[in-house]
DNA sequence: AAGTGGTCTAGACCACGTC
DNA sequence: ACGTGGTCTAGACCACTTT
């Protein structure tokens, strides 16, 4: 109904309050209780409004101490990690998908420490997907098979790590990393590019209870880019 | 207190039987009458834990329709975007900045359009920031001082748009965008490094009501990752 | 010790979307 | 039409933090 009394107006309210500096940043603001009572409505709803307020980083709270305006609020940028696939098709193309090496081996101490564990074989994936028949990204992958015992009898040349993974190996903690690297010789000879592009590129680790999955290097061919509102 | 009625704890047991595939992705759960009775709370209490989980993709929420365990999490990054000179001094080295260049002009297109804008006269600023000295990022930054007419006025080689922005001009709505960019000639010569590198790319622009107040486009060293947890 | 936000309750009404 | 989630209320107790 978004009346006058919902957290919403009451959020946007204490919005604007901030941003015409009627409240300075640093400034505490009158307590719940206070805007309940000014607002005209009961306090769980000004608390609504400013929890939401609090977790955008406008607003600091404190116990006791109250809840300020930030003094440098920091944007919080949220970015939707799709499945390759769908994004592909999101972009209205057709997902293809190639499976270049699948091999067993001990990974290097970089990626078994950000696995959490010891040395020790894992499976290797390397492959291909693609947009429209064009390359649009390379992956290289490291899977426990010690954690997810059934991926070793996996065909990973008809479905791709990533589909077989989320139906499969649910995580509950994970890393993700965003960065800039060379495409080098290998991906460029893939993606029929120059090894002098840069290519965005995703690091991802996901863990159960500490215990390291998976870890995977998503290198995007030229051009690509994520984008999102603030 | 974390009791048994407290709402993390039911979130936490929700996300434990989807994970546990007690509750199966595309499956309906129960309504929140029936789980508040489960658990022995109120209805407000199931309805936070759920909408939490919703918030993080993991369940699908449709009046009538019902409470769905998500088809394909799709997985959240959230990434705070600091200004610069905190992130600079958050790694514990010392945040340098100089301007380089500051002048009048038109922008191309492109950065009109991101602005939504018609052709008109801004500011154009490029600056060079460092880390303990060492370059760190370059910045090349359009305001528009019809919105923002107080930035005309400004010594940006005293104190960086960046944070005389956020302390003067705050924004209702943004766009970010994450990029890979090779280094390219110029900003080789300013970094000390290849042309043919990598580089983290963030393409900023922020609007009030609409109308552009700036786009900017930094671009890190290469080595530059941003990371955040899942 | 005391003030402030964090949360829970029990009940109510409503908006939305499916049937 | 009606079931489900979305929200509001008034009151209560608690946890945390500062004084």
């Amino acid at each position: 109904m978004n009346a006058s009394n919902s957290w919403q107006t009451i959020r946007d309210e204490v919005k604007r309050r901030v941003h015409e500096r009627e409240w300075t940043p640093g400034a505490s603001i009158p307590n719940e209780s206070d805007l309940a009572r000014e607002f005209g409505c009961a306090r769980t709803t000004v608390n609504r409004a400013l929890r939401a307020l609090a977790d955008d980083g406008l607003l600091e709270r404190r116990r006791k101490a109250g809840t300020r305006v930030a003094l440098h609020p920091v944007p919080k940028a949220t970015f939707d990690i799709p499945i390759i696939r769908h994004e592909i098709e999101a972009l209205g193309q057709r997902a293809g998908y190639g499976l270049l090496s699948a091999r067993t081996g001990t990974p290097d101490v970089g990626v078994l420490s950000s696995m959490n564990c010891e040395p020790r074989d894992m499976l290797h994936l390397v492959s291909l997907h693609l947009a429209d028949d064009r390359p649009f990204m390379m992956e290289d992958r490291w899977i426990d098979t010690t954690i997810v015992p059934a991926a070793a009898n996996v065909d990973f040349s008809k479905i791709s790590a990533n589909e077989w993974l989320v139906l499969n190996a649910s995580y509950t903690e994970g890393h993700i990393e965003f960065s800039a690297e060379a495409i080098g010789d290998e991906r460029a000879l893939h993606f029929g590019c120059s090894p002098h592009g840069a290519g965005f590129t995703i690091t991802r680790t996901t863990r159960v209870d500490g215990k390291g999955i998976t870890h995977v290097v998503q290198a995007f061919v030229p051009g690509y880019s994520m984008s999102t509102r603030l």
